[in-house]
RNA sequence: GGUCGUUUGGCCGAGGGGCUAGGCACAGGUCUGCAAAACCUGCUACUCCGGUUCAAAUCCGGAAGCGACCUCCA
C-alpha cells in the first residue's frame, strides 16, 4: 500500500493517512445547495473530492463517499424574516420548493457526470433526513448543550466552550472572547450568545418548508443535516471530513461542536479542505455575483454584470477538470481565458501523446528508462494529492512518446506496455480525464477517416498536391487536422 | 478591526537552504511538396528591507501588495 499524506486542517500539517478501520474508508464531503446552477466553484471541490475518492479505490480501499445534497434549512442572508432560500426561490418562480431543489439537483448531476464527477456511494438529501436531525438536536438537548427559545432550539455555545473548550480550533479562531464581549448585546434576540447558532428554527406562518418537531413547526438548522448523515451513514467516527474552505467557519466548526457535545469528539480523523476559484483575484461566489455557471463555460458565453462577455470561448468539460488539476487543491486558482486556452492545449497534448503511443512500435533495447514514472506519480499523488506534479510527469512520458514516434529514442515492447499502463493508469483512472475526442461512432468515424487518407495518399504519390490539399482543407474545415508524418498521416479532432 | 494565508519568468502554476518542475506563449532550428504536429535549442524567475548561514527564492524578523474567514457561500 502507498503510504498516502493528507493535509489535517485540525493539525495543520501533513500526516499520514491511516483508516480507522484497515482496508476501508469512510468519507463525507458537503455537496450543493440546490437553489442554483453549478458554478466554477463548486466544481474544484466535486473534482479534488473525485479525485480523492479515485485515488483510495485505486489503492484498493473499500470507500463509501457520502456527499449530501442540501436542499432545506440555510437561511436567506438578504431575508430579514429568515426564509429558506429554497422557498424563497420557490415562491419567485412560482414553482413547489422541492421541484426547484430536484431541477438544479438534475442540473448538478448532469454538469457532474459531464466533468466526469463519479457520483458518491451515497447522496443524502436533508430533507429526507428531518428525522434524524430531530433525534440529534433531542441529543443535544438531553445532554445539556442546548435551549429552547421560543420555539427554536439554540446551540449553547458558552457551556460547550466551558467544558470542551475546543470550539474554534479548526478555523483557528478564538471564541472566548467572542462571547464574553457578545454577552450584554441587544435583548431581543431569542439565542443568549448571539454566537450560539440554531440546531431547529420555529418557521414564520408563509415559511412553506417547515416539519413537525417537539418544538415549534420549523426546520433543522444550519449545520445539523452533515453532523446526522455523516452519523447515520459512516457512524460516530469516520476517516475524513471534507469540503471547501469557506465552510471551516462556522459550519464545520459547529458540526464538531454538535457531534462533541453528544459523543465526547469530533465526526472525523482527517479535515480536508479545497481552496478558491479567484476571478479577476477576488473568490468567485454566488454572494458576489461573479460566478460563471459551469454550463456558461460549456456554452461559451457569458455576460458579466456590464453586460461585458467574459468568456472568449467555450472550454470543454475536460477542459474544465484539467485546468483545476494544474494546481494544487489548497492554492486558490485564478479564472482567465489564457489559462483556460493553455490548459486546453495542453490537455489536447496530453491526449494526442496516448493516442500516438497505440502507434509506437518496439524495439529490441530501450534507449529511454521508463521504469520510474510510476513510482514518481505515486509519489506526488502521496504528497497530499499533488495533482500538478503528477501532470508535469505525465508530460515528460508525452515527450517519451513523440521522442519515440520520431524514432529518436527506442523503446522494448515490455518498456511500451509500463508506460501504456502508467499513463492508463494516472490520466484515466486516477485523474479521472477522459479522451473528448472519441464519440459513439469512433470505430465509424476511424475507418472513414482511413479511408480518405488512403485515398490521400495516393494523390501525394502522384504529386496531384491540389487533392491532397483540398482533402485536409475540407477536413480542417470540419474540424479535422491531418498531419503528415514519416510513417504517413495521422488525424486529430480539434 | 481580529485571525489566517499568499506574493515565483510574458501568462498559468509546482517546489521549498546549494542540484533549479511542468504547461502555455514567444524566438531560432530539424523534418516536410506546403502546412500542422512532433523533436532540438533559447527565454533560467522567485515583492521589498534586514538577519541567520560557507550557501536563501527557500529559514527568522520587519514592511508593502493581494486575498480568505469573521454572515449565506464550494
Amino acid at each position: 500500500m502507498q503510504p498516502l499524506l493528507v493535509y489535517n486542517t485540525l493539525s495543520r500539517q501533513k500526516e499520514l493517512f491511516q483508516p480507522l478501520t484497515p482496508g476501508r474508508v469512510g468519507m463525507y464531503v458537503c455537496g450543493p445547495t440546490v437553489y442554483g446552477d453549478g458554478h466554477l466553484g463548486h466544481a474544484r471541490p466535486a473534482i479534488t473530492f473525485d479525485v480523492l475518492y479515485r485515488y483510495l479505490v485505486h489503492l484498493g480501499y473499500k470507500v463509501r463517499y457520502v456527499r449530501n445534497i442540501t436542499d432545506v434549512g440555510h437561511l436567506e442572508h438578504d431575508a430579514d424574516d429568515g426564509e429558506d432560500k429554497i422557498a424563497k426561490k420557490a415562491r419567485l418562480e412560482q414553482l413547489e420548493p422541492m421541484e426547484v431543489a430536484q431541477y438544479y439537483t438534475n442540473r448538478y448531476h448532469a454538469a457532474m457526470e459531464r466533468l466526469n464527477v463519479l457520483p458518491p456511494s451515497i447522496e443524502p438529501h436533508a430533507s429526507g433526513h428531518i428525522i434524524e436531525q430531530i433525534e440529534l438536536v433531542k441529543k443535544i438537548l438531553d445532554a445539556g448543550y442546548a435551549y429552547v427559545s421560543n420555539g427554536s432550539v439554540y446551540f449553547d455555545l458558552r457551556k460547550y466552550q466551558e467544558h470542551f473548550r475546543c470550539y474554534g480550533r479548526l478555523s483557528g479562531r478564538v471564541i472566548d472572547e467572542m462571547l464574553s464581549t457578545t454577552r450584554d448585546l441587544d435583548g431581543q434576540t431569542e439565542k443568549r450568545d448571539t454566537a450560539d447558532f440554531a440546531l431547529w428554527k420555529k418557521a414564520s406562518p408563509e415559511h412553506i418548508m417547515r416539519w413537525p418537531s417537539p418544538w415549534s413547526d420549523g426546520f433543522p438548522g444550519w449545520h445539523t443535516e452533515c453532523t446526522a448523515m455523516g452519523t447515520k451513514y459512516l457512524g460516530e467516527t469516520f476517516d475524513i471530513h471534507g469540503g471547501g474552505m469557506d465552510l471551516m467557519f462556522p459550519h464545520h466548526e459547529s458540526e464538531i461542536a454538535q457531534q462533541t457535545s453528544v459523543c465526547g469528539h469530533g465526526p472525523c480523523k482527517y479535515w480536508m479542505h479545497n481552496n478558491m476559484i479567484t476571478i479577476n483575484g477576488q473568490k468567485m461566489g454566488k454572494s458576489l455575483g461573479n460566478f460563471i455557471t459551469l454550463d456558461e463555460f460549456f456554452n461559451g458565453s457569458h455576460k458579466d454584470k456590464d453586460g461585458k462577455e467574459m468568456l472568449e470561448q467555450a472550454y470543454s468539460p475536460m477542459t474544465i477538470r484539467f485546468f483545476i488539476l494544474q494546481a494544487h487543491y489548497r492554492s486558490t486558482v485564478d479564472f482567465s481565458n489564457e489559462a483556460l486556452q493553455a490548459a486546453e492545449k495542453g490537455y489536447n497534448r496530453l491526449m494526442q501523446a496516448y493516442k500516438t503511443l497505440g502507434r509506437l512500435t518496439a524495439s529490441k533495447t530501450s534507449s529511454i528508462d521508463v521504469s520510474a514514472y510510476r513510482q514518481r506519480c505515486y509519489d506526488a499523488m502521496n504528497d497530499d494529492l499533488n495533482t500538478p506534479i503528477v501532470i508535469s510527469h505525465l508530460f515528460d512520458l508525452a515527450k517519451v512518446v513523440n521522442t519515440v514516434a520520431d524514432h529518436k529514442a527506442t523503446l522494448t515492447q515490455a518498456d511500451i506496455d509500463e508506460l501504456r499502463e502508467v499513463m492508463e493508469t494516472f490520466i484515466f483512472h486516477v485523474l479521472g480525464l477522459r479522451d473528448e475526442t472519441s464519440g459513439d461512432n469512433a470505430a465509424l468515424v476511424d475507418g472513414l477517416m482511413q479511408m480518405i487518407l488512403d485515398i490521400r495518399a495516393k494523390a501525394k504519390a502522384a504529386k496531384d498536391w491540389t487533392t491532397s490539399d483540398q482533402l485536409r482543407d475540407s477536413l480542417g474545415t470540419l474540424g479535422i487536422t491531418v498531419k503528415d508524418g514519416k510513417d504517413g498521416a495521422t488525424w486529430s479532432i480539434d
